[in-house]
DNA sequence: TGAAATGTTGGGGCG
DNA sequence: ACGCCCCAACATTTC
């Protein structure tokens, strides 16, 4: 008699370690068969961006091989999810599917789907917990209701039990005595045709020992001074985990237990808060599932947005003129990865002062950055444009002198990214238009030429910004 | 996880 | 010594 396997489903858990669906399935006894379907179509309309397509390449080339270590390997598979699952369930005659659970509310709704038809058809479907510290639905206040305020979720987070210690990883897995067929992971065409990937090459290392490598860097090196290195977009004072942990090659239950056991209580609660503004994410966007598209605040239908191509563009180029808000979008641009103090100064600047519809600029994050997570972009955005959850009010515009004078008064930041202006001074490397005309010839700069001059005017934008404020209020 | 405007205070220059 | 003004520094309010 042949025992019949049962399948893991990867999806954002491209881990071995603390995978809850991977442990359960090797502690079944049974032969394990890894998969993973590429099925950009259910993702819609936030299919994986050309960024995120990168990065995962390169996850699930790192899963494959781990797998390999461990005896077994990751079949590769395309098409409709339920068809394919159900299609290889069948050709392998397994006994189960295994998963951890994904949050999103269209993914929410497919995997229901899918485990209904599984057991329709006889096979034990699962899924676990593994992607949060505690599910979203668990989560209420005194009232019954969801949270709104981050505060109140924070105590509530903080009132309960701390997240179960993370699994360790699989000495060994079990493997069939055949494998199903896999496409071979080039064929799923995730990396970029022309290849533009060469500063995300220099950035990142994917993957799950990546992933523990940055970990350890940044409880050694970063974690002690966070409070205020996250502030400095010049150094590497964030834990640069935030692609890692959306592709779950690491998970939030060892970030949480790796960061608290490394250092004290008070040093470690600075990252762990921001650990948790991820799970208020996820949980407002599973009890809203019309904030990727919608603002929170029902006002902020009727604002005035502009729509302004070039402005976009310019935006979208770094070219606005604003060294600080180029030099954040260059950086995106070039690493698929911006500065958190520099995502909130270049998302104010877009919304703000240029009346874009915050939803513009999620799009063009989501297709850039390599850590594109649908609660933590949708969530971020709205904060930034003031319609959202405890937003930043819309009156609140950060002035990107001032924020780069503060944020990176020594001028690195911008000289890395801008460095057509590098030879200003300090005074004024964050307003070139400023500078007296001689200063500006010596540093060999011709404003509108070798770099713009502001798309717009600080003062009037602001104002212009507030009037529209004032005018959706009426 | 603001910035700008407005208000208050207190030290020093000066007649 | 005293009152007056100026203004930096800080605090508060407003957007």
């Amino acid at each position: 008699m042949i025992r019949r396997p049962v399948i893991v489903w990867f999806r954002e858990d491209l881990r071995l370690a603390d995978n809850p669906a991977l442990t359960a399935a090797i502690q079944s006894h049974l032969d394990v068969i890894p998969v993973y379907i590429w099925s950009p179509g259910e993702e819609r309309p936030w299919q994986p961006g050309a960024a995120s397509r990168w990065w995962l390449h390169q996850s699930l080339n790192s899963l494959e091989r781990s797998l390999q270590r461990l005896g077994s390997r990751l079949i590769l598979r395309e098409g409709q999810c339920a068809e394919t699952l159900g299609a290889l369930a069948a050709e392998v005659n397994a006994s189960s599917v295994f998963w951890n659970r994904r949050y999103e509310p269209s993914i929410i709704e497919r995997d229901k789907k899918i485990k209904t038809s599984l057991r329709e058809s006889g096979i034990d479907a699962q899924s676990f917990p593994g992607n949060l510290l505690h599910e979203p639905w668990t989560v209420r206040n005194t009232a019954g209701q969801p949270f709104r305020v981050f505060t109140a979720f924070w105590n509530a987070y903080g009132a309960s039990q701390p997240p179960q210690e993370p699994l360790p990883a699989p000495q060994h897995i079990p493997a069939p005595a055949r494998w199903p067929t896999s496409v071979k992971l080039a064929d799923l065409a995730l990396e970029p045709k022309i290849d533009w990937a060469g500063g995300l090459r220099k950035s990142w290392k994917p993957g799950e020992s990546g992933a523990n490598e940055q970990l350890g860097r940044f409880v050694r090196s970063s974690l002690h001074s966070y409070s205020d290195g996250r502030n400095t977009p010049a150094e590497d004072g964030t834990s640069l985990l935030s692609p890692h942990l959306h592709f779950g090659e690491i998970s939030p239950r060892q970030l949480w237990h790796e960061t608290r056991n490394h250092s004290m209580e008070s040093k470690s609660e600075p990252y762990l808060r921001q650990l948790i503004w991820r799970e208020f994410a996820y949980h407002l966007l599973f009890h809203l599932p019309g904030l990727q598209r919608e603002p929170l605040r029902p006002e902020f239908a009727r604002f005035p947005w502009r729509h302004d191509r070039g402005a976009f563009h310019a935006w979208t180029k770094g070219l606005t003129g604003y060294p600080m808000v180029d030099a954040g979008m260059r950086q995106l641009w070039h690493t698929g990865w911006m500065h958190n103090r520099v995502r909130m100064i270049t998302a104010s600047f877009l919304v703000k002062h240029l009346l874009l519809p915050w939803q513009r600029g999620a799009e063009w994050f989501w297709d850039t950055l390599v850590d594109a997570d649908l609660a933590n972009n949708t969530f971020g955005w709205q904060w930034a444009a003031g319609c959202g959850a405890d937003a930043a009010p819309y009156f609140r515009i950060f002035n990107p002198v001032l924020q780069g004078e503060k944020f990176d008064r020594e001028g690195c930041y911008i000289r890395h990214w801008i460095p057509e202006i590098g030879g200003l001074s300090n005074r004024w490397i964050h307003c070139p238009w400023k500078a007296p005309s001689e200063v500006l010839s010596s540093a060999g700069i011709v404003l509108g030429r070798t770099y713009p001059m502001p798309i717009i005017d600080h003062q009037f934008a602001r104002k212009r910004a507030l009037d529209a404020f004032a005018a959706m209020r009426l």
